[in-house]
DNA sequence: TTACTCACTTGACCTATGTTAAGAAATTAT
DNA sequence: ATAATTTCTTAACATAGGTCAAGTGAGTAA
């Protein structure tokens, strides 16, 4: 448990400098929750009370559209931050699940206490702000590819820069994240 | 000009709290930049040097992939920040162009002063996280429309959140951005 | 005014991916 | 071990949107 906290702050660390006393503060804000493989972390009209740092294990967010189509966006593992961000920050409802794909360790923390941490800690704001800034860039490419690369296109760039998922995630998973049908990504791996 | 330069701080004051001081410390690191119709900001091989703030006008960035067709990733008029976030944060050459679609009038910062305004104002760099934040959170919905919506979804809700778009761009970007072709989107404009 | 370019539309045809349905393989529960 | 469930594959068929080609109109330049 005490390796997961040293992980949290050593990513913090690396945008934003903090001092021993700074993590200290830090390690004591978040609380660690355990949740098994196939345990719901969050569901639409719940509003998402917490941010979410993975220590170990496997989540994704969906939701589900009128039709009951599973609409995967987020597939997060080890070393990074899930959550809904928006119920989380402006204290609406919520319109996804979050659900553990393997039993999964968290380091959590409410919305009241992230505000109270980024005024006793304002470093803090600058590890945030780098965050989003990358999420950001990310979620742009992936939405570029989205509209203009192919199916297969998706696929290589996925097993290229997340090999693991394909180890760790159903395929019919995988499928719903790259935008397509599992029947399609079932026609693409055969191709190769 | 003073006009232009208090929108930019009752932006910055909507999210962090400014000392007078500050303001006239934000403001001499801003330098206006008037750029005319159809004139290029950036393109592709150059380093993204500073970051803009939109006074008035409007632009749009693109990549343009090998087969020569433009993918418009944003388009941005006034109160609204544009720059390649990328090239901008990590000193790499760009791989888009940014072009202005009217005559505009920008505040640009260069990133060496972004980065020692953000010491002289730890306060900005709530303001920035929270932009990219909420940045964040709308290219994750633009991705999953992309991937789950019909191109005529799509037009809808463009035509219904950004409607002025409509007004200042011509069709054939705005195809380029909802990522389909301007026949397709002529078919759809057909069909109402 | 005439020409030239750029924006937009239309129609015929094509292709990538979705849909439906069935079954095989793998995993989980009893 | 056996059954039940979930994941994955395959094939036939359907469709949204792309491609190509041609033409109209609107804006700008000479």
């Amino acid at each position: 448990m005490d390796k997961d906290n040293h992980k949290l702050i050593y990513y913090f660390n690396k945008w934003s400098a903090l001092t021993k006393e700074d993590e200290s503060i830090i390690l004591s804000a978040f609380e660690p929750i355990s949740i098994q493989k196939k345990k719901i972390l969050l569901e639409p009209g719940k509003l998402c009370t917490q941010l979410y740092f993975v220590t170990s294990g496997i989540l994704r967010s969906y939701y589900v559209d009128v039709k009951g189509t599973e609409q995967i966006y987020q597939i997060r593992m080890e070393n990074s931050w899930i959550s809904d961000l928006e119920s989380f920050f402006s204290h609406t409802p919520s319109k996804y699940y979050i659900e553990a794909l393997e039993d999964t360790q968290l380091l959590a923390i409410t919305h009241h206490r992230m505000e109270q941490l980024l005024v006793e800690i304002p470093n803090l704001e600058r590890y945030f702000r780098i965050l989003f800034q990358r999420a950001y860039v990310n979620s742009l490419k992936r939405l570029n590819a989205t509209m203009w690369d192919s199916a297969l296109d998706r696929y290589n760039e996925l097993l290229k820069e997340q090999p693991e998922v394909f180890q760790r995630v159903p395929l019919i998973y995988i499928a719903s994240y790259l935008g397509i049908t599992p029947e399609s990504l079932s026609r693409i791996r055969k191709m190769k």
